[in-house]
DNA sequence: TATTGTTATACTCTATAACTATA
DNA sequence: TATAGTTATAGAGTATAACAATA
């Protein structure tokens, strides 16, 4: 039998050099990754309650008003009151939040880019394949364990 | 001009996947992410002392002496005098933690095998490189990046 | 009664700076 | 004088629980 490569430590090693890189890349704008994981929600979404927002971003609601809290104070994001709950807030980009979004889209772009500069389109068609089932196969493997060990709790 | 499939989405994603499936593994368990790296590193290094082990994570000293704390108080690894520098520590696996890494060692085996079940001989090779190179890339990149803004300070 | 968002509280990871003991 | 590790302090992300206002 053949040595399997060793695709689950290039993934993680690829996974923390992107944190490291998005880390960087933040680094004196005010911006981190949680606060801007929520801006690209927002952006996806349009303005959005926080209910909304934490169940996006699969968070607890106390957390997206910390994040909010944040990126009100550093302007990229704002509170308005909602139209029709007065309970709740309308969250939207500010144009400082838009302008962010768009850079980020480019670079993104970029980014996808010149991850795969040298490699011929063959070969990229290989490897978004075997990225898809690789992904695929994990949210499988995680769905099994948590239906395993949610069973615990039902009665 | 193709599109180019969206493999940074598909890093990305899989990133998050892994994080969410190391999280569920290790509750209950006293274990996090952080203080398993730190766990490994002495499995692959042996007993060190605190300095290395930050050199080895890339962290501060300081956050070494707490996830040390946590780990000691879980029953994972050790503090012992260090035998010629009384300044210093010699950091060690116990058996529950030595127990702990074999288990993990296990578990990653299983999940590289899982990941790529239903590919092909080829198709994993293919992967493999793929992955090589992108990350090989995102290093160059991270690099140039460094570099380029670290020479501000340069006189 | 249920839902939205806040305050209160707590835990984890992380960092820098000041300090102690030792090299 | 430099190094190993601690205490002190702080910021960020995350969570649950109790609560206020509103639905």
């Amino acid at each position: 039998m053949s040595d399997t490569p060793p695709i689950l430590d290039r993934l993680l090693e690829a996974s923390a050099l992107l944190k490291a890189d998005m880390a960087r890349a933040f680094e004196g704008t005010g911006l981190t990754v949680a606060r801007t994981h929520l801006l690209w929600e927002l952006h996806r979404l349009g303005p959005s309650t926080q209910q909304s927002l934490a169940s996006a971003l699969e968070v607890s609601a106390r957390n997206v008003s910390g994040l909010v809290d944040a990126l009100e104070s550093t302007g990229f994001a704002r509170r308005q009151p909602h139209l029709t709950d007065r309970r709740a807030f309308r969250v939207s980009l500010t144009p400082q939040g838009e302008q962010a979004m768009a850079e980020m889209e480019r670079d993104h772009a970029r980014l996808t880019r010149q991850l795969v500069e040298g490699l011929d389109e063959q070969q990229v068609e290989h490897l978004s394949r075997g990225l898809a089932h690789v992904t695929g196969r994990l949210r499988e493997l995680i769905d099994e364990a948590t239906r395993t060990s949610g069973t615990e709790q039902r009665r």
